[in-house]
DNA sequence: CGCGCGATTGAGTAATTTCAAATCTAGTGG
DNA sequence: CCACTAGATTTGAAATTACTCAATCGCGCG
């Protein structure tokens, strides 16, 4: 936990200068949370109160179709901040699902807390603007890619992008990332 | 010009709250900009100093593929903040083309007077947060439906959320932003 | 050893694109 | 105000692409 918040303090600490008693104020409105694999962070049809910062692991997020079809909408591990952020800032019940693809730790900051740090703390303020910015930017890309390129040209995007995701997943799940059956990737896919 | 402003400090004041002096510290440092319809706001391969607030018209922001394919990214009207958020964020010449659709006025802020006055006013840096966040999500939601939906669905949804829009653009360019074919949008749009 | 999950391969089908041509429409100049 | 033209839309037909369904293969783990 404590190693955990060290982490998060300078992962913070890379885009926001953050004084020793703001930090100590904001500290303590985290929890540590401990999943296995296959264990939801966030489930279809529950609220959620809590957005997520990944310590260690690696999970996707998830949305079906009402005929069961899955598509994943993210992988996200170690320094991503995730949640259904739809459900979460507009304290609606979720449409994703969250799940761990491994033994994956957290730390957990819940709506209110958000809010109420970025009142009292402007540099977190500033913190939750330029990662919100950046998020916004890497899912213009993602919708550019998605209209521009083919499947194997968004193939070779990820595993350029995200190296190492190939030995930790199964393909169908970068299929179901890309936007594409399995057999079609498949087909293409060469190692 | 005067007008204008007012029109932003309501638009702000929606989301937070804002003093006399902190308005009146924010204000100086957006300038007016008229456009005609066909006009430029942002251009491929130059530099994005500033974003833009739209007080009224309408733009379309858009990119194009090597072999000339424009793909449209998005519809802005009175109301939205835009940009090349990419090259603006990262200092980066554009990748985007924003051109009006119909004639227009912004007001408009660069980045570092962006970055400036959201340090000195945290209620402005939560705004930006706030903004970016809703603007995530919009985004997420948009991949979805391009995962989930076919053209005749996103089609339906667009003219749902932007009612009007069908009268203002032409189809083609609903296309664009649909990522169909303009034939294939002619085939299932019966009006 | 065999079960189960994931990956691959093949064949037929559905959807969309591309190319081409015809038709319609709105804005411009005379 | 009308005629003209460029742009926009529609329609048809062929070609392409990805999908679905089905069968098979491969491998790791109990």
């Amino acid at each position: 936990m404590d190693e955990a918040l060290q982490k998060l303090k300078n992962h913070i600490q890379e885009t926001v200068k953050l004084s020793e008693s703001e930090w100590d104020f904001i500290a303590p409105h985290f929890s540590f949370k401990r999943l296995k694999k296959h264990q939801f962070l966030v489930q279809e049809g529950i609220d959620v109160p809590n957005e997520f910062w990944i310590v260690n692991g690696l999970v996707r997020s998830y949305f079906m179709e009402e005929n069961g079809k899955e598509h994943i909408l993210q992988f996200a591990m170690e320094n991503y901040w995730v949640s259904d952020f739809n459900a979460y800032q507009n304290h609606e019940i979720s449409t994703l699902n969250i799940d761990c693809l491994e033994d994956s730790t957290f730390l957990v900051m819940s709506f209110e807390d958000r809010e109420m740090m970025c009142e009292r703390v402007p540099a977190l303020a500033n913190f939750f603007r330029i990662k919100s910015t950046k998020g916004f930017i890497a899912l213009q890309k993602r919708v550019m890619g998605l209209m521009k390129d083919n499947a194997e040209t968004r193939y070779n995007d990820l595993i350029e992008k995200l190296p190492g995701l190939t030995q930790r997943v199964p393909k169908k799940y970068l299929a179901s990332y890309l936007g594409v059956s399995r057999e079609t990737l498949s087909r293409f896919s060469n190692d």
